[in-house]
RNA sequence: GGCUGUUUAGCUCAGUUGGUAGAGCAUCCCGUUUACAUCGGGGCGGUCGGGGGUUCGAGUCCCUCAACAGCCACCA
């Protein structure tokens, strides 16, 4: 054995692994399985330092696999929608090319080689830092039987009248040039300014006065007596473009406090306004587009983006006096794209939406009656609130890498679908079927195609046939799900749910899951959404524990970005120190669901260790040689008092990190058994032994090996290497310590 | 506005059902003809954020205040 412990060698001995075949379970069923479906990883990234925290599933399937379970760790990678294809505009964009310049047909396929290319990067990652996954059953979120599930369960959900189009406000970024749903707005807060103008007879306050073409209304508080005589009036207002007109509506949504006590209502592109003009029956008047200019609604203001248009418009009324104050310093919350970062547009467009209330309510009950138990605990109260009043799920995105939703539109029956398409010269027209059905070729609109809006009221058919049975021309629905859509749907898909009943062996066998690892991060865009689905679909939980794991900082307790420029690659780590050291530097003290600064000397100190098990065991092989003593056995009654204390320690500490890990408590077990390791066993005990007679080698490589095996799920390379090496040396009957079985606390193994 | 978490040795953090405060790193002293300098032995270092309460006894339970962090929410 060498000198040091050399981390080169882990990748031979993730070979041994996989070529034993100890990835894969056998189904028993005699046997209550264990399985995780690992959260998949975006197809086409590079895995960060949080992915290197699959170590706290690992470390579960490890344990249950020596416990004997048959084991399974299901991996997977996502084509992470909107993530990607904002991923691959920045490659375009590189080429002074935008997602524009192409049809969504060569779009998509343009997206799909290139995830196809790079699809691998993160499985190898993985396997380097010895997750111990069964390849044999590896997904990948487009796989066409996935995407078949996904669609299955969409019509499904339609038949039992849970999917409905609707044109209301939704979150629209105009830079990534879709809609969100609320969870992927972030607020932040940021100064800007409030204007407070001249409206009609009023003045009130607004942030944005650019929005002015498209007010409908203008309200105040029912129970404001300054304003009372102008409830249920029209009011002339001075419009920039000329005078309009607009009534005075009575809502209690004002606040008589805030700026003058009057509100200024845009229906089509605020909520709060929007809400309004459900109540009051307001027009909706659209003036800001999907590219975030304003439309010819706002003559000379057309053409403008929002932010141009702002400028001027304040500018026009200072010069007509219409502004009478702007306070610089209003701090208010501002919605930005959760991935561009751009301010999000609210916009009332046509979406497809998922009636969320039947699902969540089956999920509250799921989690308050611990059907799926939440770890930390904390974490279930903030899953609780935030399902208490959950909306309904826009699942549409004006994006075309995903599952294409599975629609079909007869053009012919619904002639203001609204098309846009590249032509053969190249150029790209948008208009409706009913204006360009005489100009162009139904095939040329087809393949150049980018996408089309339908209105509600349009008919669509779940499937191509029954569409072209209709007769005329047929366009399948170019929005796509919601990531989450089908990455909700994951663990009863990838282990081969069947829409028609016939359910494979893995699913009958290993679903509902044991458990659910992910960073609280996703607790509401994927495990709550899992739970929904998956209590919908199969009418059961899809894993009975949802254990949130930490989120890894850098060493300065720092946030972890790209443009921040501290994130660490965890290969590279692995690389340099071991995936050991890093698997432990991540898990050992670290406190359920805390965070974790990763700092270089906590991985150095976690490398420390594992080479003091090398040595601790190159030790043992040289007393034995020295002794000439490969005995393994040990007779307990026979254990000299000296040895009294070591076999004790050791038979609590089974006890102690087996309990541990079975209380997700990885951080205190393998503190514990560092503890242990290191000091009872290293300094106390074997620097007791030096002096002594080849009676103490049964005792040592008990010991020893006790402490491989339970260090194991932490740590599995090095102490696999150190077993194989002991194995040439002693005669021991289990050939792998993967596949071994753990350490019983009253068995001397 | 609502909710949650954090506050323990110079730094990073543990502390399982309440019973005389722990680790790693750093620092200081000593040691080593070897399993390991990616080492060994020893030392220094904390009124466990402030205040109050329950208890024979509280870092651990309750109340309150403060600072920091985060999540959720439609205030122009």
């Amino acid at each position: 054995m060498d000198k040091a412990y050399s981390p080169s060698t882990e990748p031979e001995i993730y070979d041994l692994w996989e070529k034993s075949g100890a990835f894969t379970p056998k189904i028993d069923k005699t046997k209550k399985p264990f399985t995780i479906i690992l959260p998949p990883p975006n197809a086409n990234d590079p895995l960060h330092a949080g992915h290197a925290l699959y170590t706290v599933e690992d470390i579960m399937v490890r344990f249950h696999r020596m416990l004997g379970d048959p084991t399974l760790w299901l991996p997977g990678t996502d084509h992470a929608g909107i993530e990607t294809q904002f991923v691959f505009e920045k490659h375009l964009k590189a080429d002074d090319k935008s997602r524009f310049d192409y049809d969504r047909n060569t779009l998509f396929k343009m997206i799909s080689d290139f995830v196809n290319e790079n699809r691998t990067t993160a499985v190898n990652q993985m396997k380097r830092l010895g997750f111990s996954l069964d390849w044999t059953r590896l997904k990948f979120a487009m796989d066409p039987d996935h995407n078949d599930r996904v669609f299955a369960v969409f019509r499904k959900m339609y038949q039992d009248g849970l999917i409905y189009r609707d044109e209301k406000i939704v979150n629209y970024c105009t830079r990534c040039g879709t809609a969100f749903s609320n969870l992927e707005v972030n607020h932040v807060e940021e100064i800007g300014s409030l204007y407070y103008m001249k409206y009609g007879p009023f003045v009130l306050a607004t942030t944005r006065p650019e929005t002015k073409f498209g007010d409908t209304a203008v309200a105040v508080n029912p129970k404001d007596k300054r304003y009372q005589q102008y409830v249920g009036q029209e009011i002339t207002v001075d419009g920039l473009n000329g005078p309009f007109k607009v009534k005075v509506i009575a809502d209690s949504m004002v606040d008589m406090q805030f700026g003058t006590g009057v509100v200024k209502i845009t229906p089509a592109h605020d909520p709060d306004d929007f809400a309004a003009s459900q109540r009051h029956h307001l027009e909706i008047k659209k003036i800001i587009g999907f590219d975030g200019r304003l439309n010819e609604l706002t003559g000379k203001y057309a053409g403008l983006t929002v932010n141009q248009a702002r400028q001027q418009v304040v500018a026009d009324m200072q010069a007509r006096g219409m502004l009478v104050k702007i306070d610089d310093h209003y701090l208010h919350r501002i919605g930005r794209c959760y991935r561009c970062n751009q301010i999000i547009e609210p916009m009332v467009s046509p979406q497809w939406y998922v009636k969320i209330e039947s699902l969540a309510d089956k999920a509250v009950e799921a989690v308050k009656s611990d059907a799926v138990e939440i770890f930390p605990k904390r974490f279930k109260i903030q899953f609780l609130t935030w399902m208490k009043d959950i909306r309904d799920w826009p699942i549409s995105r004006q994006i075309v890498w995903g599952q294409r939703i599975p629609a079909w539109y007869n053009l012919d029956e619904t002639p203001a679908i609204r098309l846009t398409f590249i032509d053969q010269d190249n150029k790209t027209i948008i208009d409706n079927w009913e204006n360009i059905k005489g100009k162009y070729s139904f095939e040329i609109i087809k393949l150049g195609l980018q996408s089309l809006i339908a209105p509600t009221t349009a008919k669509y058919y779940l499937s191509e046939a029954d569409a072209l049975k209709s007769g005329g021309n047929i366009l399948q629905e170019t929005d796509t799900f919601d990531t989450w859509f089908s990455s909700g749907q994951w663990p009863y898909s990838t282990l081969g749910w069947d829409p028609d009943g016939h359910h494979s062996e893995d699913f009958k066998y290993f679903y509902p899951t044991s458990v659910l690892d992910t960073m609280w991060d996703i607790l509401f865009f994927w495990v709550a959404r899992m739970i929904m689905m998956g209590l919908y679909v199969t009418g059961e939980v899809p894993f009975k524990v949802a254990h949130m794991h930490s989120r890894v900082l850098d060493g300065k307790g720092q946030k972890m970005s790209k443009s921040k420029g501290n994130t660490i690659n965890p290969v590279d780590i692995a690389e340099n120190f071991g995936a050991d050291a890093l698997r432990l530097a991540l898990v050992i003290g670290v406190a359920p669901g805390s965070d974790i600064a990763l700092s270089e000397d906590k991985i150095r100190s976690a490398r420390n260790f594992v080479n003091k098990i090398w040595n601790a065991s190159r030790f043992v092989l040289m007393i034995a040689e020295k002794h000439n003593c490969f005995d393994i056995k040990i007779d307990l009654d026979k254990i000299k008092p000296a040895d009294q204390k070591i076999i004790k320690q050791k038979i609590i500490l089974i006890k102690q990190v087996t309990k541990l890990i079975e209380q997700y408590k990885f951080g205190l077990a393998s503190e514990k058994l560092y503890q242990f390791f290191w000091h009872d066993f290293c300094d106390v005990y074997i620097e007791s032994t030096k002096d002594r007679g080849p009676e103490v080698v049964p005792i040592l490589l008990d010991v020893l090996i006790t402490s491989l095996k339970l260090l194991h799920p932490f740590i599995p390379f090095v102490t696999e290497s150190v077993y194989q090496q002991l194995r040439n040396q002693f005669d021991l009957p289990e050939p792998l310590l993967i596949s071994s079985s753990w350490p019983d606390e009253i068995k001397i193994s």
